[in-house]
DNA sequence: ACTAATTGGTGTAAGTGATACACAGTTACG
DNA sequence: CGTAACTGTGTATCACTTACACCAATTAGT
């Protein structure tokens, strides 16, 4: 059973839900409105995101969007799936790569839309943009032979590390650039905390890795080097597993 | 170097910075304050988390607050840092079994404070809270043997799973509440919509997955299951890793 | 002890944002 | 043609953050 305020988000995602026979012509759409939107958000961020600055930019008032959408809220639903694109078309190369490329291109996705990883989610994802990503991650692990199931959830664990990182340095990032502090500062600025108030007896690990200067500035190349490490030592677990079970 | 800003929030999470030599004593403090902030958000999330609402529990107008943090994102910030709490003291058992109670115990954060994923960040972990886990988490994979830099990329990519996975499940299951839907009605609802839209043609690999029954309701026991399953694969690659290097 | 400098708490007000509601104009169907 | 359904507008309400000016309390320095 779905209830009434899904069904009415799965017919603004899809597009279904019939045309209106009287009145007035609408002069915008769901599609106009989530357009203008991103592209707010893209400039300036969601918060940037009002119902006045929405309208305003399509030269309408604030109300006349509520015509389209029932609240705020569904705006961003639509604004999520569409911005999120295209996963990438089937490859030929192997497993491995593949789920390389779809973490790549899913990183890419949110560097161009950092405000992705801000949006409150309030089911499990459903619009055709989300589902076909989750396909195209399922696409990719299943040539581990993994059972189903276990592809799921190994689906669910590495599309979470992947979020989780790309939100928390796209936010600093940017937190970084609104300061006009250069990565190598601000960089510095954090090993000295780290030196300052990461003593020994208290945290004796942190302490000892931060004397090895791990956290010393240190230019960064390619995809993000925590995520590539980790998602290289998951699949060599996910391919170890997968072999040892037939 | 560390920037104005920072220094006056690091301040407020150490609970350093000298008394005010002169005037009124405070009535308040920037404790007292987390204390009612992170009441009112365990109860009633984040977003009712304002600066009237925690002045009114208080029994002080809005403004004296601003006496004491200097917005509300400070407010936010040691709220985020004293909610962490104590991680785990550290254990007697093997590398793994640690690292999966550190999982465990953070779960548990979360769950209890589910507005801890909610905060935005403004920079790396600074405060005491924050350094403890990451300290406790470096501590349980230190027994991998894997040199400092690659203990750090694994915790990062690990801890973003979590987070994520916790972010998203919680979520979904407040959202269900608010909604009054049980479990079992919801997954059985996600089941229909998967079945509905994901047809073979365009999410074929979905589609497979829906059709084998892996999105239909199943009781959830112990911790949850798609971060138990990718933990222990993702602590194998580490393992087999960590052994081939030496 | 006296005075001046500080600091704490209050009251008021400005600015921004979501959205309920009633209304005026527009179109299709009977 | 009349009526029901629909679109866009104007107005108003409510909640939120925070700037600013003020008075009262407290203490450093004399």
């Amino acid at each position: 059973m779905v209830d009434v305020d899904t069904e009415r988000t799965l017919e603004l995602l899809w597009g279904t839900g019939q045309r209106p026979r009287r009145g007035p012509k609408p002069a915008l759409s769901v599609a106009k409105l989530a357009e203008v939107a991103i592209g707010i958000a893209d400039a300036e961020g969601l918060d940037a995101v009002s119902m006045q600055r929405v309208a305003g930019a399509l030269g309408y008032t604030t109300m006349s969007l509520y015509r389209y959408v029932p609240a705020k809220e569904q705006l961003i639903e639509v604004m999520a799936d569409r911005a999120a694109g295209a996963p990438p078309e089937p490859g030929t190369g192997d497993w491995r790569s593949e789920v390389e490329r779809w973490v790549r291109e899913m990183w890419a996705i949110y560097a161009a839309h950092p405000w992705l990883l801000h949006v409150k989610l309030s089911g499990p994802p459903m619009g055709p943009g989300q589902l076909a990503w989750f396909d195209a991650g399922l696409r990719a692990l299943s040539g581990s032979g993994l059972p189903g199931d276990e592809m799921v959830m190994a689906f669910l664990f590495l599309n979470g590390a992947v979020r989780e990182l790309a939100r928390v340095i796209g936010d600093i990032a940017r937190a970084r650039q609104r300061a006009g502090v250069t990565d190598a500062q601000a960089e510095a600025g954090y090993a000295k905390v780290l030196r300052d108030h990461a003593d020994a007896e208290r945290f004796p690990t942190l302490a000892r890795v931060v004397a090895e200067g791990v956290f010393d500035p240190a230019p960064a190349e390619g995809m993000i080097p925590d995520l590539e490490f980790g998602l290289r030592r998951l699949m060599d677990g996910l391919q170890a597993y997968a072999r040892s079970r037939g």
